[in-house]
DNA sequence: TAGCTACGAGTCTCCGC
DNA sequence: CGGAGACTCGTAG
């Protein structure tokens, strides 16, 4: 008996059988587990008959879809005729349930196993890697591994060919770093680097040296989309198979979206740093390696500027390939210190323990609902439909957002309901099993969608995870805690997506519904208790103390926490009959809050505002400085601007000292716009913005991919910053980035931009 | 190899004058 | 030339 973690999971045919894979790494290190034979299945209803000839088994089972009609499983022996018979069935508008799950899925799901497995029987050892033939398997518990990473980094040439590749092996506490050169050796012993006379060798080297330090996870920066990809195409144009795996596949790799990559390498992990950091909610101002290296590390690469990489690599490749060699490690060593330095693989890990998921799709939430839901509303009679057939309903409403006069406010308290969807989910058992059974013991939400209080799953898996959060919460585990509120929180959004088979607008609509109601109900009753509501959106509110709560915002924001909750228990008893596990907590304290009014009205405007916490720190929601398409000018000033604001300090003149400063060039460098550009510049038809513009002075015909633009204001409009001569158009800026800033603070002391700077800006020119 | 809605702001384009 | 509305991006929750 062993304990292990599953890596990656595949069905295929054998001699027209279906076999599962799983393989993994643990106790025992690297193992492969083969089911075989499986019979893939799905459902179809009892009255449907049995037209097709495919070979198949026919079951009655005490199941019915969601409609309360019987049905019955079809099993297959092989995938083909799985598939046959699906397209077939299909063609003759016959309604299949489950048709859609993946056989592989299907099998860990129903065993209840989530990322770890505990395997007893008989292996045979096949190098390093113990295979196992239909084993019995349960899971795993919360067994981790420690798993071996290959931090994988190529360099090629302008001409398209690979010129070196490094790796840097790290296991337990060993490391490895290694070059493999193209070329031959001028430079001494350098044994970290291993030359290869021609490309196809270096090639040929390449996966060989993986399949020697045999990791369990490949890492990399755009590893997929650019090295593997780029290895791949030069690989089979010398007739090498690209086999880098633990078994006999070749490695497959697929662009889901543009850009978007996902690899397949049987019995080992392709982890991207970019994609995976970003599924990991890290956020920085770019993804470029140097960038994210300075952010998290501190230290960048040897050639950081973009500009002369090409051409230094160039130079080194013919001149100085041991500089090259250390240039192309680097790059590899960094991977692998981030990884490390942000416990991405423990946090993906932590993940895939909680959904089910393999690690590298722990992000996605339909096949995370499925992975737990399906087997447990099997065990209530039921089959779920296939995505595909899902239809349409209407869209639900979001969140509430109010607010109130625009201005400053002093100490105001901010209280949160903490984790909205799911407490009320929890309270009024919400979930789409108990809205069949809403007839058995009903209890109707606030917005009149009924359920049932005694037939339902999600609830009690949210009470679960909820009480996993408490614990890791205790014991500091963040990431834990974390994964669970990724989790918790992804159960609304799937139910109101016609991506995920359990898609019913009306449970979306039910917790929306009640989380606007609950927001309503709590400010009102806060009213009734004197108090002024003035801003709130979704599960919070903010709220203006009272001038005898001054001296000990603290205590007075506890407590308005407390009546709100026994008021929330009282309501949902008396009137619902249902018990409360709403929870508002007082979050914090603004000794001055300010809420600006929107640009032309005098409305305060919603998810914008600034406040002053006890210890002088400034907070900024929604505003242009935590904006990333306003220029640092924008930010850097309003941020000068409301430290001074809450510091009852001078703002006219220093505004225009500002202005002056910036017309005199003092700001040059902080002028720069960046933008996202969704699509390629020719793809925008029915307007042509600036920072496409922009781009199109880049690349004319509009064709090239370009994510991200940087430019600046010039007299000819918006310039990319690589064409950047000078002349910078320092009315626009003082029109569009200093006067909205401005006049957002100015009108609280009943002045405005303009008139301080003594009229119509343009006169000053 | 599909979580959600609400919101603000800037700019462009169209339309009527 | 001004206003309305569409388009686009980025953000809050």
């Amino acid at each position: 008996m062993t304990t292990g973690f599953i890596l990656t999971a595949e069905s295929f045919d054998k001699n027209g059988i279906c076999e599962l894979r799983f393989y993994g790494t643990g106790e025992s290190g690297p193992f492969l587990i083969k089911v075989s034979p499986h019979k893939p299945l799905f459902f179809i209803k009892r009255d449907c008959p049995p037209e097709y000839t495919e070979k198949f088994e026919r079951k009655a089972l005490e199941l019915s879809n969601f409609g309360g009609n019987p049905v019955d499983a079809l099993y297959f022996n092989s995938l083909n005729s799985f598939f046959n018979s699906k397209r077939y069935l299909k063609d003759n508008e016959i309604i299949l349930y489950e048709s859609d799950v993946r056989a592989e899925d299907r099998y860990l799901m129903e065993r209840h196993i989530n990322g770890s497995v505990m395997i007893e029987g008989e292996f045979e050892k096949r190098g390093n890697l113990s295979v196992y033939r239909n084993p019995l398997i349960k899971t795993g518990g919360d067994y981790r591994a420690d798993f071996k990473l290959l931090s994988l980094d190529i360099e090629t040439g302008s001409d398209g060919t690979i010129y070196s590749a490094s790796f840097h092996v790290t296991w337990g506490n060993n490391e490895i770093k290694h070059v493999l050169m193209r070329g031959e050796n001028t430079q001494g012993e350098a044994d970290w680097i291993t030359y290869c006379s021609d490309e196809k060798i270096l090639i040929t080297r390449i996966i060989e040296y993986i399949l020697h330090y045999d990791p369990d996870i490949i890492a990399g920066w755009h590893v997929i989309g650019f090295d593997l990809k780029f290895i791949e195409r030069r690989a089979s144009l010398f007739g090498i198979p690209f086999r880098i795996g633990r078994g006999s596949k070749n490695v497959r790799i697929n662009e889901k979206r543009s850009g978007i990559f996902s690899a397949s390498v049987e019995g080992r992990l392709v982890i991207d740093g970019p994609q995976t950091l970003r599924t990991a909610f890290y956020k920085f101002e770019s993804f470029s390696l140097e960038n994210v290296s300075q952010e998290l590390l501190g230290k960048g690469k040897d050639i950081s500027a973009e500009k002369d990489k090409v051409a230094e690599i160039e130079r080194r490749f013919r001149e100085d390939k041991e500089s090259l060699a250390f240039y192309n490690l680097e790059d590899s060593v960094l991977v692998t210190e981030i990884f490390k330095k942000t416990n991405i693989i423990d946090q993906l890990v932590t993940r895939s323990l909680i959904t089910g998921l393999q690690a590298d799709k722990v992000h996605m939430s339909v096949a995370a609902f499925d992975h737990f839901m399906l087997p447990l509303i099997h065990r209530r009679g039921y089959v779920a439909p296939d995505t595909n057939d899902i239809v349409p309903g209407k869209p639900a409403a979001g969140g509430y957002v109010f607010t109130s006069d625009p201005g400053l406010y002093p100490h105001v308290a901010v209280l949160d309901f903490k984790s909205l969807y799911p407490s009320i989910i929890r309270t009024f058992f919400i979930d789409p099993l108990s809205r069949m059974k809403s007839s058995v013991d009903t209890v109707y939400t606030p917005v009149g969608i009924p359920f049932s209080s005694s037939n339902h799953i999600l609830p009690e898996f949210l009470e679960e995870l909820m009480e996993k959060r408490a614990e890791a919460k205790k014991n500091n585990d963040i990431y834990l805690s974390q994964a669970v509120k990724i989790l918790m929180n992804s159960f609304y959004g799937v139910m109101g997506t016609t991506g995920c088979r359990f898609y019913n607008p009306e449970l979306p609509a039910a917790i929306t519904g009640t989380g606007q109601w609950i927001l309503k109900t709590a400010s009102a009753y806060l009213r009734d208790l004197g108090y002024s509501v003035i801003y709130g959106d979704t599960d919070s509110v903010f709220v203006s103390l009272k001038t005898t709560e001054y001296n000990d915002p603290l205590s007075a924001g506890n407590h308005i926490a407390e009546k709100v909750n026994s008021c929330f228990s009282e309501l949902l008893s008396k009137e619902y009959k249902v018990q409360s596990v709403l929870e508002i907590e007082f979050e914090k304290h603004y000794v001055k809050f300010f809420l600006p009014p929107m640009r032309y009205t005098a409305e305060g405007a919603r998810k914008r505002y600034a406040g002053l916490l006890d210890n002088g720190e400034i907070e900024y929601t929604g505003l242009e400085t935590v904006r990333s398409d306003w220029t640092d000018l924008a930010k850097d000033f309003q941020k000068d601007l409301f430290r001074r604001f809450f510091n009852g300090e001078e703002l006219i003149e220093w505004i225009k000292d500002f202005v002056l400063s910036l017309k005199d060039g003092k700001y040059d460098s902080k002028l720069i716009y960046r933008k996202k550009l969704s699509r390629r510049a020719s793809e925008y038809v029915k307007n042509r913005p600036p920072h496409v513009k922009a781009a199109l002075m880049l690349d004319p015909e509009g064709k090239k991919r370009i994510r991200e633009i940087s430019y600046i204001m010039t007299a000819d409009g918006a310039t990319p910053v690589e064409l950047f001569q000078g002349s910078v158009d320092y009315s626009h800026y003082i029109d569009k980035q200093i006067r909205p800033v401005a006049d957002g603070v100015l009108f609280a002391v009943g002045e405005d931009f303009d008139s301080i700077l003594g009229g119509r800006q343009l006169d000053l020119f």
